[in-house]
RNA sequence: GGCCCCAUCGUCUAGUGGCCUAGGACACCACCCUCUCAAGGUGGCGGCACGGGUUCGAAUCCCGUUGGGGCUGCCA
């Protein structure tokens, strides 16, 4: 009888959904994907004075957002450790009634003081066999047995611990609520776990942990760890320190694709010369055998190079459709009610391939919804230091007063301009950019011009002339 | 300090003893294309940490050194 495989992501709500959190969900879920097993969500709520219950709304859209949620039957939760806190204990009293944990009295304080007085760090199975009961107070320990715990780990092989360096790690606190350690082992076996696929930070974890599963009578699952996702300083990324927060970057305009490829490439390659790959053929491929030892930089930069890459690739339609919502509502550069879909619609394949987050769209057409465009100063002086700008703009007034309105015959306008004054075209079109957007640098601009409209247009370039002027 | 993990271009990686003159991607540079900026195309820069073995042959196996990281909590 072969089970099907139980694999589960379980983090602890104590802030933002990590990239790194992330990238270990995507690799479970993956795993169960191809494998068809059961992806299991369980929230580690057990450390109370850090717990916030919006945290854990934040994981499970994070979660959804990149694909996992229950819409799919192989997915299962969310769970809530604390929901088994009696289950956690009655395992913890059943050690101490088998003699495999015994209770302590001495305070975190004592066992420091003990230690640094036998010059042995850790603590030193004071009470280990001073046969205390129950009390308040007392922690529980697990009592290591001598030997030597080996780990068989999928990605790292196998990796040995000398038991005497494990010291009697707590399981249930003085108050006597139980650890993660504890609570840890007794939910992967009430949900029938067969894969533990976490991050290297757990690597120290795991021989106390099979301990417990073999105290515990119960074979334990299959182990895998894998690197963890660092920093430019290489170190461990981390929520106070770097950019992490899977929400930011969502509102940030990257889509939830180009961060579930990007996050997958990290400690993994898809077979062949091209890292873009579409998920499917990630769940076909991707093999915990194949996934990298050493950490991996979170590199926002090639995260942004994805998600250009992305956009370009989506249909047209689809891009107008996702750019939506950052098109309309309060926060748009513009006055409210100023946007015009039909306008957009215009503009938006050539938008398209000059951003590489959707939240670029806006700044990238502005000018149109603008009553007036937002002069940059650097743009300006840049791009009317010439002494041949103001005839440029009052020469291409007077013509566009009466050109035929589209972007040919308006270009063709600007070459003439050009040409009078022996200018080429990338050179002319400068100070009319500038009038007309704001900036030296923007999408096309006659195509721009012919979606303005003439009125606008040419009462942009009169400003201009008379801000020349000045 | 102790235990454990890791080591290929700046970064992410391919590579599982001969296919490696080490391949791809991001970044960077140049050129082409071009109304600006992009996109696209072409080319370039750039790496097996070091030292010993093993072997006819080593980026690949072994040992050591060095360097990095993780853990070392009545957090998870």
């Amino acid at each position: 009888m072969t089970t099907t495989p139980r694999y589960r992501f379980a983090p602890s709500p104590t802030g933002f959904f990590h990239v790194g959190g992330a990238r270990t969900a995507l690799y479970n879920w993956a795993l169960t994907l191809r494998e068809g097993g059961t992806f299991v969500l369980r929230i580690e709520d057990t450390d109370e004075s850090r717990n916030e219950p919006q945290w854990t709304q934040g994981i499970i859209d994070a979660l959804a957002w990149l694909g996992i949620n229950n819409d799919h039957p192989q997915f299962e939760g969310p769970y809530f450790q604390s929901a088994n806190a009696q289950a956690h204990i009655d395992a913890a009293m059943k050690l101490f009634a088998e003699g495999k944990a015994y209770f302590c009295d001495l305070t975190g304080e004592q066992v420091q003081e003990r230690a640094k007085a036998s010059g042995k760090p850790g603590y030193d199975g004071f009470s280990r066999d001073r046969g205390l009961e129950a009390g308040p107070g007392r922690v529980l320990r697990f009592r290591v047995p001598a030997g030597e715990t080996v780990v068989h780990d999928l990605v790292r092989g196998e990796v040995k611990f000398d038991n005497a360096t494990i010291e009697d790690f707590v399981l249930l606190r003085g108050n006597g609520s139980p650890m993660f350690l504890l609570a840890n082992v007794v939910d992967d076996q009430i949900m029938n776990i067969t894969h533990v696929v976490r991050a290297e930070e757990h690597l120290p974890n795991t021989p106390k942990q099979q301990m417990i599963w073999n105290a515990l009578n119960v074979a334990p699952p299959t182990w895998a760890h894998v690197p963890v996702l660092v920093n430019e300083q290489r170190k461990k990324l981390s929520k106070r320190r770097d950019k992490v927060a899977v929400e930011q970057y969502r509102e940030e305009g990257i889509l939830p694709e180009s961060m579930v490829n990007y996050l997958m490439t990290l400690g993994w390659a898809p077979a062949g010369d091209t890292e873009i790959v579409p998920w499917q053929h990630i769940v076909d491929t991707f093999r915990l055998e194949d996934v990298n030892h050493s950490p991996a930089f979170f590199d926002i930069q090639k995260l942004q190079a994805f998600n250009g890459e992305y956009i370009r690739k989506m249909p047209l339609e689809v891009f107008i459709a996702e750019c939506e919502p950052f098109l309309t509502g309060e926060t748009m550069p513009w006055p409210a009610g100023n946007f015009k879909q039909d306008i957009f619609r215009g503009m938006a394949e050539l938008v398209q391939t000059r951003v590489t987050a959707l939240t670029e769209v806006p700044a990238m057409i502005d000018f149109f919804f603008l009553d007036e465009p937002a002069i940059d100063d650097a743009s300006w002086a840049k791009a009317t230091k010439d002494e041949w700008a103001s005839a440029v703009l009052s020469e291409t007034q007077t013509a566009y007063a009466t050109a035929e309105w589209n972007h040919d015959s308006l270009k063709a306008v600007i070459e003439q301009v050009g040409e009078k004054h022996g200018l080429k075209l990338g050179k002319v079109q400068a100070p009319i950019r500038v009038a007309i957007t704001g900036r030296t640098v923007g999408p096309p601009l006659f195509e721009s011009l012919e979606l303005l409209g003439r009125e606008t247009t040419l009462a942009r370039l009169a400003a201009a002339s008379q801000r020349l002027a000045k």
